[in-house]
DNA sequence: TCGAATTAGATGACGCGTAAACTAAACTCG
DNA sequence: CGAGTTTAGTTTACGCGTCATCTAATTCGA
């Protein structure tokens, strides 16, 4: 590396624009920090953060859900959902049921594989949701809720004007 | 990133295993949102938000970049950065060029075109970040600062051990 | 009843993040 | 000098989000 020495100082901008940009960045930076240790995780146990999402949804209803249903409540979009319930089923953790009184519904349903392997990741993912905010006290860790949330609010005002 | 992410809320279970969830998921959600209305932006201008990333890096800096610097700002991993590049100058956004003491580097340079993109976004850009956290006041604003860095400080100590 | 709209879901194309393997140029050190 | 190593960057492969388009089943309206 021979000339990237004196490159490096200049690399922390230290001027925000805004505070408002300032705001957006931190979210976004301690966002990708949280995905990033738990796709670690997730990925020990072959799955990722997309598909362990939906098997959560899937065990939290305790009952089969069409696959709209299912993308529904995830952030992922109609097309996407079909790839990701296919690589759930290539692995086994789930099964497409087709519906009968309407044939165009295709119901998903855990199995019992998926069961398991979300059970054998519910102490790990508590474990790591405690550990990653452990140096916030409680006072904080419910205070940054509230401002995020309120931040939210806004936001979804905002979208309708 | 979906449309539809917000709605989605009210379908949530109300009862959370435990306070650090909570607060992950507020990050989760509120990243998700701002991550929607960005990129919505940065799409009318023909970008993505990674490209713009990358454009603001090499205005901020000042002077064309070698790739790895350039991947090393971004979160984008090293081989990701090559087919963005290949973008972005195939839109005309920058250009490529060999450095001639080290033939392996190869600088990246703003194009005329690439400012001006940049420059016409510029005020857009504030409009959104103060429109998208304008509920929230001054204080509010660097309060959520402070804990989401103390957030992440405690997850970069954390993945040393 | 027949044709139009609607709905569930799949498909294909593209951008991007990630990991692994690779090429080419430079450096190191005996 | 020459073999091994490091470094810059690319390629390939896969998962996923997004969009546009498609098919098949259902429903609705004249």
């Amino acid at each position: 590396m021979s000339r990237s020495g004196l490159q490096k100082e200049l690399k922390k901008k230290s001027a925000f624009e805004s505070l408002e940009q300032e705001v957006t960045l931190a979210i976004l930076r301690t966002n990708d920090q949280l995905q990033i240790r738990f796709a670690r995780l997730f990925r020990e146990f072959g799955l990722t953060t997309s598909q362990y999402n939906v098997l959560r949804i899937l065990r939290g209803e305790g009952k089969p859900l069409p696959i709209l249903e299912i993308a529904e409540r995830t952030v992922t979009v109609v097309p996407g959902i079909t790839g990701l319930i296919d690589r759930l089923e290539q692995a086994g953790h789930v099964k497409r049921e087709r519906c009968l009184e309407d044939r165009r519904v295709i119901y998903v349903a855990l199995t019992d594989q998926g069961k398991r392997t979300l059970a054998s990741l519910d102490k790990p993912v508590v474990a790591l949701h405690a550990k990653v905010l452990a140096r916030l006290a409680p006072s904080e860790l419910k205070e940054l809720v509230r401002l995020l949330e309120k931040a939210r609010a806004a936001m979804s005002e905002e979208s309708a004007d």
